[in-house]
DNA sequence: GCCAACGTTGGC
DNA sequence: GCCAACGTTGGC
């Protein structure tokens, strides 16, 4: 299974709103980049992504989440009142997407930014390359069990 | 608040 | 198709 790294500003929505919804499961809405919104398209259902807060005094990686359900046109980008609202984006000819997502868990501590960027082992991490400003990215495997590793080497 | 990096837009 | 201007992202 692939997997991929999913980001958010908790002030905004972050993992206590995705936690307070029923079941951990909410849809991930809003993408309006087209190299993200492809990682999304490519999303299959049983995937998992690392939830990663951004624009906030820690940055870092702080859960686990769950592919519920796989690409379908994002309905914020077809309400005038949504900040996402595109109207070149059309139920007939959508341009973006959502897929669900639910809260697998919660790491036990946040896996800063800083940290990511100290560790070795994660070179090519998207993430971590420079000026990069991608919402939805892929993870490779071997970055996933490294990144998880971290936990056990430092623990909270 | 600053600013580097990047994507998008639109004139030509 | 080029590219300057502009808006956004996001760390610090």
């Amino acid at each position: 299974m692939p997997y991929w790294l999913l980001k958010s500003e908790p002030a905004v929505y972050g993992i206590d709103h995705l936690a307070a919804r029923p079941r951990g499961t909410d849809r991930w809405d809003g993408v309006r980049n087209y190299q993200a919104r492809n990682f999304l398209r490519a999303m299959r259902r049983g995937d998992r992504a690392f939830l990663y807060h951004s624009s906030c005094s820690r940055p870092g990686i702080v859960g686990i989440v769950r592919i519920v359900r796989e690409a379908y046109p994002d309905p914020t980008a077809f309400d005038p009142g949504d900040p996402g609202y595109d109207p070149r984006s059309t139920p007939e000819a959508p341009r973006w997407y959502a897929v669900d997502v639910q809260l697998e868990r919660r790491l036990p501590r946040v896996i800063t930014l800083a940290e990511l960027r100290e560790a070795g082992g994660l070179e090519g991490l998207a993430l971590l390359r420079r000026g990069n400003r991608l919402s939805v990215m892929p993870v490779t495997p071997g970055h996933w069990r490294r990144i998880l590793a971290l936990l056990e080497e430092r623990p909270g």
